[in-house]
RNA sequence: GCGGGUGUGGCGGAACUGGCAGACGCGCUAGACUUAGGAUCUAGUUCUUAGGAGUGCAGGUUCAAUUCCUGUCACCCGCACCA
């Protein structure tokens, strides 16, 4: 067959498309399988081809399910707010409903162009008001349980786009986005209480079948640790300020104590302290400081002892001097903490620094050198009551201890922090929140919603960073739901990360009216059974989105309370100089030209042919090649059909049949695809092929590269597309061949090899193999110590 | 610093519970068919002085180690003054 896949692949499209025949069916009497693609930004330069190696993964699991008879819904659609649109828009003057319709097409007829089998009709896009209108919908329910809230803090504000991050979108100090050094301001912001469900959120991680280091990630970013709330009374106040420890048992040890520069404490107390000046230029310094400067310069600890204010160790009464140092942060614990320098490397260096008294509370190292951190063998020395104990023990007596004498108690400290919720933005969710002067802050009722963004001629945020809808005033005057008084609309918008917090949700109802989604439908298909995207989402997107979940389990609107049963995350794919596939390195390689050139079978092939799928691999031009050759032995194939069976490559063919099933599973791709290319192979090399067999090849082929193999299958005889044919299984029968050769090695090296019948008793084997004329040759005269045999595999002798 | 991971030909990468290292693909070499080939097909392709050496390096366990153990080096990713 002359292989032309241009013509091929347009018809096969067509008819799939055209069809439906990719069409999840709600309720269906077959097994459900719902199976996840992170779906795309739909950016101005269309389609990547790491979104054709992020698709192609499940994409090839969903072909093969429903070949298996399951009921499969493979959704896609678009997170289509966020800043790239909205620059567009400002650079322009274009709308960003506009750009993202038009960049939503272009996305979808690539998507097409691909091949891919998603059900078309349940896309959805979260910039559409019949979706973000429940992404509004969720927050009120979140606003309404008190996990929606205001608060003025500190936040990460990045000078360049004019806008608030979160932790997470500014890691390293940097602008996630831009890059710029990311600065400190005060600022009323909105938070959603995730911390409430950190525990949630990490016992649940033991159901989700991953890999370890997605797992350790999503673990790390939650920081849970065990330890204790301590009290430590502030001489000649009625104050005490609280320290978190996940060592009490040091507690005797603590000689000064050191408060972050934002402490509030400095206020209250401000008229006693002598050197307020001080300690007010320390805290302008450090907040000048990024982050990532924090980190990085601050090496060498500085601070500023409080002169005025002492603080008293509520174990042994003793005076300890306070400190303001800018190592301990105002955002983790309680932003101040006991200093224990004889077993904690940072306090040991701020006290060298500064001259603080040392003391040792757990023998076993030399304090005079360096702390000592050991928690597993040290013993309890100068601690009272906890003399002579080892630290576990210590830990646990204390704990005893400071509760009873109520100074202090157990506490579970989390390193997230609550997730700073809203951008000063036009491109996102609007907040459904009125203020109103007599009511305070009232949320949209629901019957209301959605909360439309309006039309605006301009996109940029204020100078002052104010959401461009602060300047609309249709849309911010309003009457208060409650009392019906002239009310405000809240102005800011939702972050990017909200429409995805929810969406594999609305696949399953994407056009429900009245509700997110019909109960009885996530019945039926939650949970998503495989969930794969990028690796960058695994801590934000993925703890997110399980956050909304767990809390829309507890409201009572989702039927299971983990969403995901399985997360897989695709590696990248680099540019063919090895370097991240950039716009500034001109290394980006378009799908769209590979797939002019070599066709969308070919391409798909390819990106997982590459590597192993869940690592980053360069992509090579003239690797693609290599895949297409594949597809083109496959088409001459047909020129060796015949009616007549033909024994000879049976083992093989069902060896295949098992190992690219078995593969498919464990997300390995690459060898599934090697395998095909072997099989191919060796029937390149048989002069007839049964007919019957070759539908098994190309139904296993088919998840890889289906528009080929739709093509064959037709030219073969069939009415029928290979949509629903069902997925071949091997024959135990067909997978071992009757006469084997085994290897016959002296001292483990291999020096022969014996053909002989499958089974052959272990005397008949060494004497078969003893008889060989090299080993004879190598053997004769020297003493044989020992003979292994392995059954069906080789046969050591040992000399 | 802590946590996770990876080191195998010229390149991308295979190798199930220890059992033929280098599957498959690229590239390269030679040949065939060709006016031509950057198309296709066939054969070869870890290195090397017949013997041997060889999976980052140094040891160990074993009849047998890419695989297990100890130490060590390098690189990548994540978190990071986390109390």
């Amino acid at each position: 067959m002359e292989y032309n896949f241009k013509a091929i692949e347009k018809k096969w499209q067509d008819h799939w498309y055209n069809n439906g025949r990719f069409k999840a069916l709600d309720f269906s009497d077959k097994p459900k399988y719902y199976a996840l693609v992170e779906f795309p930004y739909p950016s101005g330069q269309g389609m990547h081809v790491g979104h054709i190696r992020a698709y192609s993964s499940l994409e090839i699991v969903s072909r093969k399910r429903r070949m298996e008879g399951y009921n499969v819904l493979f959704p896609i659609g678009f997170d289509a707010f966020g800043l790239p649109t909205e620059n567009y828009a400002i650079q322009t003057g274009t709308h960003p409903r506009i750009v993202t319709d038009r960049n939503i097409e272009v996305f979808t007829n690539q998507l097409k162009q691909g091949g891919y089998s998603f059900d078309f009709d349940r896309v959805i896009d979260t910039t559409d008001e019949d979706y973000y209108k429940w992404t509004q919908w969720i927050f009120v329910q979140l606003f309404k349980k008190g996990l929606a809230y205001r608060d003025k803090t500190y936040i990460n504000f990045c000078p360049s786009c004019k806008v608030v991050l979160s932790n997470e979108e500014s890691q390293g100090g940097k602008c996630d986005r831009c890059d710029t050094g990311v600065v400190q301001k005060e600022k009323d912001v909105w938070f959603l209480k995730i911390t409430d469900y950190a525990e949630r959120l990490l016992t649940g991680l033991k159901d989700l079948d991953t890999l370890p280091r997605i797992r350790t990630e999503q673990e790390n970013w939650i920081g849970k640790s065990t330890g204790a709330h301590v009290d430590f009374k502030v001489k000649d106040t009625d104050e005490s300020m609280m320290v978190f420890t996940t060592r009490p048992d040091t507690l005797f040890g603590s000689t000064f104590m050191v408060i972050a520069p934002e402490h509030e404490i400095i206020e209250r107390q401000k008229d006693k302290i002598n050197n307020l000046d001080e300690i007010y230029k320390y805290k302008e310094n450090a907040k000048l400081k990024t982050e990532f400067e924090r980190v990085e310069l601050a090496k060498d600890k500085t601070g500023v002892l409080i002169d005025g204010l002492v603080a008293i160790n509520p174990v042994n009464d003793k005076e300890i001097p306070i400190f303001v140092a800018d190592y301990v942060m105002i955002g983790y614990g309680t932003g101040a903490i006991m200093a224990v320098p004889g077993h904690d490397t940072r306090d040991y260096e701020f006290a060298t620094k500064y001259n603080l008294d040392i003391i040792e509370v757990i023998s076993g190292g030399d304090i005079s050198k360096e702390a000592y951190t050991d928690s597993y063998n040290g013993i309890l020395v100068n601690s009272g009551l906890l003399n002579g104990l080892k630290v576990p023990e210590a830990k646990e007596k204390i704990i005893q201890f400071l509760e009873e004498k109520k100074i202090g108690k157990e506490a579970v400290n989390y390193k997230m922090k609550d997730w700073a919720f809203n951008r000063q933005r036009y491109w996102g969710e609007p907040i459904p929140i009125i203020h109103c002067p007599k009511c305070g802050m009232v949320h949209v009722p629901e019957e209301d919603l959605p909360v439309v963004l309006p039309k605006v001629e301009r996109f940029e945020p204020s100078d002052e960073g104010e959401s461009p809808l602060s300047l609309i005033d249709e849309f911010i005057n309003t009457t208060c739901p409650k009392c019906g008084g002239p009310a405000k609309r809240e102005t800011d918008t939702m972050p990017q990360w909200a429409g995805s917090s929810w969406y594999f949700l609305r696949y399953i109802d994407p056009k429900n009216k009245e509700k997110l989604a019909d109960f009885n439908k996530l019945k039926y298909w939650m949970n998503v059974d495989w969930y794969n995207g990028g690796m960058e989402h695994v801590t934000r997107h993925v703890i997110y989105s399980r956050f909304w979940h767990l809390f829309l389990y507890d409201i009572g609107v989702v039927p299971t309370e983990e969403p995901y049963k399985k997360r897989t995350a695709q590696g990248l794919i680099l540019g063919p100089d090895g370097d991240k596939m950039s716009k500034s390195k001109g290394n980006i390689v378009n799908p769209l030209e590979i797939i002019e050139e070599y066709g969308a079978d070919t391409l798909r092939l390819y990106t997982l042919f590459i590597g192993d799928y869940e690592q980053s691999t360069p992509w090579s031009d003239n690797g693609v090649k290599g895949s297409k050759r594949f597809l083109d032995k496959l088409a001459r194939l047909e020129d060796k059909l015949s009616d007549e069976p033909n024994e000879k490559y049976l083992t093989i063919l069902h060896k295949t049949i098992k190992a690219v099933s078995e593969d498919i599973e464990s997300v390995k791709f690459n060898t599934a695809i090697a395998k095909l290319m072997t099989l191919v192979n060796e029937l390149t090399k048989v002069k007839q092929i049964y007919t019957k067999d070759f539908e098994m090849v190309l139904k296993i082929i088919y998840p890889f590269a289906p528009h080929i193999c739709e093509e064959l299958w037709q030219r073969i005889g069939h009415a029928e597309d290979m949509v629903n044919a069902p997925w071949p299984l091997h024959d135990k029968s067909k997978l071992v061949e009757s006469s084997i050769e085994m290897v016959v090695s002296i001292n483990g090296k291999v020096r022969d090899r014996v053909k002989l019948s499958l089974d052959t008793p272990k005397e008949e084997v060494i004497a078969l193999a003893m008889s060989a004329k090299k080993i004879k040759e190598l053997v004769s005269g020297k003493d044989i110590k020992k003979v292994i045999v392995v059954p069906n595999k080789l046969v050591n002798i040992v000399i």
